[in-house]
DNA sequence: GTCTATAGGCAGATAGAC
DNA sequence: GTCTATCTGCCTATAGAC
């Protein structure tokens, strides 16, 4: 009695998010239901309720862990990439993982959603991309100052850029269930960004 | 009697096309419903089944209209526009115009939700793609050949990119109601494909 | 072409037993 | 924590009158 978890059995609770997470990945989060999950988990859906109260709220959840694991992600490409173009092959490599597994960017996923999302989940979602962002604009200006990429006006912009072109080369190349699609769309954009002289260096 | 349309009244089907289609464009396809279209056009939901017998086949009608326009729009864009850049920087005005609505592409929009939509519908969101890749890779190889235009590799390839990346730049610009932040992300990507010294003067 | 009425189903959510 | 049972509301769709 002394020691006791302050919240509901993490097992179940981290099983309902995986569930969830990949639903939405794939149907959206207008296109599933609780009815999906239980069903999946096999529970009742009134036993989901005792986990997450409300939809939105296992919306919120769902956001909370997803940028968390990204940041862990984005921490892991910084730790194993040598120098900023890897960094960048790292970065999209993260979005051919998910694509592979014929699934949607998440906050990809809610943005095309956002009108019909609760205010707490639109406000994590631009929470995501501010943070893909910053990482982003950390790699490319450190890229610029060593030498080893190039691209014109502010970091930003770039990561903006970067972001946006993943984010829709994955919406895209999902209906056509074609990775190479995507694959050849994000070598051709960094390509662009990658100092010729540097990239021999790469390997 | 003689004489008469073969269908029905073109003046509300198409309001109603009117309608769905922003909806569609703004909450997605699962986040409309013909109530929604019956309560802003002023009649009952049984009216619309008339004109669109279910919700699968006026999603197809939506997409089959959205693509003609956009073909359209496209032949206006060849006609106004003098050389390879200035058809790029219409193009992506195309989307601009969409965006300062609040609205997402609709086949952009129907691509996040391409899991979820009817067979029938998912083909013409493919053919929407198609053609957009089609017209584009005209205007680059074209571009290139008048050496006004510069990319690595098969303009088919850089074409998907500028799709891609004009969708994942709205996508994501919409939550933040930032038009200038998707102006600069295209200013971004168009700037790496036009060549320097031919942007001024031509031979 | 449009209406009212309604069918039949699924949605998110709650009550209360265990 | 999980269950069964149920509520209320909205969904797509249809029947039949006008």
């Amino acid at each position: 009695m002394a020691v006791r978890v302050s919240q509901s059995d993490p097992g179940t609770a981290a099983r309902i998010l995986d569930i969830a997470e990949r639903l939405v990945q794939v149907r959206g989060f207008n296109g599933f239901s609780y009815a999906d999950v239980a069903a999946e988990l096999g529970i009742s859906k009134a036993a989901l309720h005792y986990h997450f109260a409300g939809k939105a709220d296992l919306g919120e959840a769902l956001i909370s862990r997803y940028t968390s694991n990204f940041a862990e992600a984005l921490a892991s490409v910084d730790a194993t990439a040598a120098d900023a173009p890897a960094r960048l092959a790292g970065y999209a490599d993260l979005y051919l993982q998910v694509l592979r597994n014929e699934k949607m960017c998440l906050c990809g996923m809610l943005a095309a959603e956002y009108q019909t999302l609760p205010q707490p989940m639109r406000e994590a979602v631009m929470r995501f991309f501010d943070q893909n962002e910053g990482w982003l604009e950390g790699v490319l200006e450190q890229g610029r100052t060593d030498g080893v990429l190039q691209f014109a006006g502010p970091g930003r912009t770039t990561a903006r850029l970067i972001i946006g072109s993943l984010e829709g080369a994955m919406l895209i190349a999902r209906p056509y269930g074609d990775d190479a699609r995507f694959q050849a769309t994000v070598d051709s954009l960094l390509g662009g960004l990658i100092r010729p002289a540097a990239a021999a260096t790469v390997a």
